[in-house]
DNA sequence: GTATTAATTCAACAACTGATGAAATAGGAG
DNA sequence: CTCCTATTTCATCAGTTGTTGAATTAATAC
């Protein structure tokens, strides 16, 4: 079956094989979610023994939290809560769906793992509300600023969980830009008019 | 531990069994989704040897469809969808998180579960396509009936998701009524406005 | 009252899970 | 070249899981 790799250090470069681990684990996490996805399924698809998975991330749910370590959005949703009032609520839907809505996207494998696991639903809280509300309420000059994105937090995860998990046709056939144009106004009266 | 009933038929009326057993099992699966609510777990909350599940229910999935065949909401929606449009949105949302904010609610249950398996998203999928955009074709009368209550549905899952599965602060804090009062706008346009 | 059927537990299996410790090999420091 | 360290596989353990077949008791039909 599998080629039988021989025991002992490969030759090469080491951060390869790291890498490799945590690209299947990504991948392996979204498709299955944390509990089926089990550790020897990620180490075959990385052409690893499950041992070294631990040797080098200890238990899976270190390996979890290893692949699933999302940049801060700060970067990304200040251009898009400071900039001009008109079109933010199309920025913002487009930027989130692209994000959460390409194969495998580490978004959509976090909420799986959320939806049944604790350190998995604590990360994504902890990335919500530092990452995302906290950045709000810096640059969002409008009143109740967590709330406002939270609002629109909570209708885009909905509707990424609609499409990418229960794949309800209404969501899967219209592509991401149609979603924008059919969110925007929703998400732009969340953001930027009195609640 | 456990009180350790005798082998044999029980005295008494059967049916009792099988309801507890029906019980245990949504609220076990509304806790820790549906790989990790086991059937032993199943069994003792419901006082029962886990040979006994599989006797009156077979596998696990079948116990899962059993304990979550809820009724056909047309009843339910029609009067909110063919009420007078003022309102739409409110008595949506309210009907709604009154269902999905119960404790051991099976609707959340049925969003853990569907997050990692199949079979209950397949279930999901079959009951937002036929009961609740079938009964939107039938009863709401604007243009893409189908299509509206989709974005009104997955902002609410959204917003479920986020108050009882990730359990962000800006979600959990308000209660049912401050959070229909501040869904209900988007809802309402999205129901009765030009998409 | 007797025979059949349904409900219930017990014991156990086979499969799979995450994890561990030891052995083998390569890279790098001196 | 030699020694130490980091990387990698192997073999295996201990625990858990869903499921099954046999045994035991109550309800029910005749």
């Amino acid at each position: 079956m599998s080629p039988a790799r021989p025991p002992g250090r490969r030759p090469g470069d080491a951060d390869v094989t790291r890498h490799q681990i945590l690209e299947a684990a990504r991948a392996t996490f979204a498709e299955a979610g944390f509990e089926r996805a089990t550790m020897r399924a990620i180490a075959g698809r990385a052409g690893v023994d499950p041992a070294l998975i631990h040797h080098h991330f200890g238990a899976k749910e270190s390996l979890f939290a290893a692949a699933h370590r999302l940049p801060d959005p700060r970067a990304a949703l200040e251009p898009i809560l400071t900039g001009p009032a008109p079109g933010m609520g199309e920025r913002l839907a487009r930027f989130y769906l692209q994000l959460a809505t390409t194969p495998d996207s580490p978004v959509v494998s976090l909420f799986r793992a959320a939806a049944t696991n604790d350190a998995a639903a604590r990360m994504l809280r902890e990335f919500i509300e530092h990452g995302l509300l906290g950045t709000a309420e810096d640059v969002l000059p409008y009143d109740r600023p967590r709330l406002r994105l939270a609002l629109c937090a909570t209708h885009l995860i909905g509707v990424v969980f609609g499409r990418s998990i229960v794949a309800v046709p209404e969501m899967t056939e219209p592509d991401v830009e149609e979603l924008v144009a059919l969110l925007a106004p929703a998400l732009e009266r969340y953001l930027t008019e009195p609640l």
